[in-house]
DNA sequence: CACTATTTGTACGTATGTATC
DNA sequence: AGATACATACGTACAAATAGT
């Protein structure tokens, strides 16, 4: 016996509550009304009141305070798009396809151009590893890479040479530091001649320069790389995706 | 009734389901136990089992169907980057504040290349729109692109001459397309010929050539471009962020 | 500072609806 | 048709955080 589709309270109550949002019956920085009051207004238990506050809360609309109400936080569900991967891996086709070849490591001390790479005060200690990455062994090596990381976590280079995947996991491995963002930007240049042996190119021919920042809980700079890919031995790509119902899905 | 403890007890549950689908206990594709057997057995009413579940279903670690049970979809929570920004503007570093300007349009049937880009079956009818991105009127242009959309959509041609902003929003805009996907690709290559007159360098002169698509709900083409950036005029860059405990943020 | 009122959070128990097998 | 299992909804009670008296 097929009963015509009902859309379940709280659902209807969190698709009102979203409109008056938008409308601005409830503006951005109020307070909702107390959960007591709209179980009067609606005619329904807290539990359903509270069930549609949920729907709003996963869609960062309110957030609710124990003591203190619920605050309408945005006008309307920005939309958000993810990466859709589960590592940043892919963030570099093929990085985890490549293994790096660590060519040498040193001390240095942050200034100028590497003071502001490395969003640190002139005179900093860090550890400047210089590595390659190579797709197979023997063949034409797909990068050169700068990656500096603070003296306190210099042992991350006896588990740098040979390694396959992202550099940035060691951080988290080995000192237990979780990468919590990073920031990536990428502009064409020629090759510096200095990297033009290693990658077997001539100086000045066109290349991708990428930076990347590695930032840690609390904003700071975990580790910092700059790497230059020569024409054509790479590509980067990227795939977002609009993330809205996440769909249950065929098993 | 409830003991005064620091972690709910769903919390805690929810804890230990995770804790043993990582284990093992209850393997990806098999069934979780029944609510009310997990009532008995955590010796919770089943409210409290499944507000449980609901936090494993937020990590995307099950997922409930009425009428058949609460399957292991993964045995641990994959860890999401999240592209920080709302809209995919981001991509394209200043892309909302550069103009574009229309140069020409036509229609064009797939074959070839364009086939390959567009993802169709060759002979199938698009519209090729040329356009260039200024920074400030007069000033050298930014880029230079190749958009291309189902004849379908060739009304967006009159919304894109001196359009601020991104040329996918059109398509909502006009068509009540939702782009839910974007997918690019960046290379280094040398300035086309053809575009070397517009963006007033020197053809072969190093630039940054970046493909997008942009896929509707059903995974279709409802656009795709090729931009050619000459060097110094344009970075790619991105932030991502791992997403975790999304935390309530000060008011 | 202690106390109290307010407001959301957690938990229990029960009943019924609805999709699936 | 019937059993199963999750989904929705009602109602109650107490805990915990907050803000003010």
């Amino acid at each position: 016996v097929t009963t015509p589709i009902a859309t379940p309270r709280y659902s209807l109550i969190a698709q009102r509550l979203i409109e008056e949002i938008a409308k601005g019956t409830y503006p951005v920085g109020s307070l909702l009304p107390r959960e007591p009051d709209l179980c009067d207004r609606f005619g329904v238990a807290r539990n359903t009141v509270r069930q549609a506050i949920s729907v709003l809360n996963d869609m960062g609309l309110v957030s609710a305070k124990r003591g203190v109400g619920t605050l309408v936080r945005a006008k309307s569900a920005t939309p958000k798009y993810v990466h859709s991967t589960d590592s940043i891996t892919s963030l570099m086709a093929y990085s985890h396809e490549t293994e790096l070849h660590v060519l040498s490591s040193r001390e240095v001390r942050a200034r100028g151009a590497v003071c502001e790479l490395l969003r640190c005060p002139a005179g900093q200690p860090w550890l400047e590893i210089q590595g390659a990455r190579f797709q197979r062994k023997g063949g034409l090596p797909v990068s050169s890479s700068h990656v500096y990381v603070p003296l306190l976590f210099a042992g991350m280079v006896a588990h740098m040479d040979g390694l396959v995947g992202p550099t940035y996991a060691l951080l988290e491995k080995h000192f237990g530091q979780r990468v919590v963002e990073v920031e990536q930007s990428a502009t064409v240049g020629g090759v510096p001649a200095a990297e033009a042996q290693v990658l077997k190119v001539k100086a000045g021919s066109p290349a991708q320069h990428v930076v990347r920042h590695y930032l840690g809980e609390d904003g700071g700079v975990l580790m910092a790389s700059t790497t230059v890919y020569p024409a054509g031995r790479f590509t980067l790509s990227l795939t977002l995706r609009l993330v809205g119902k996440h769909g249950p899905g065929e098993p």
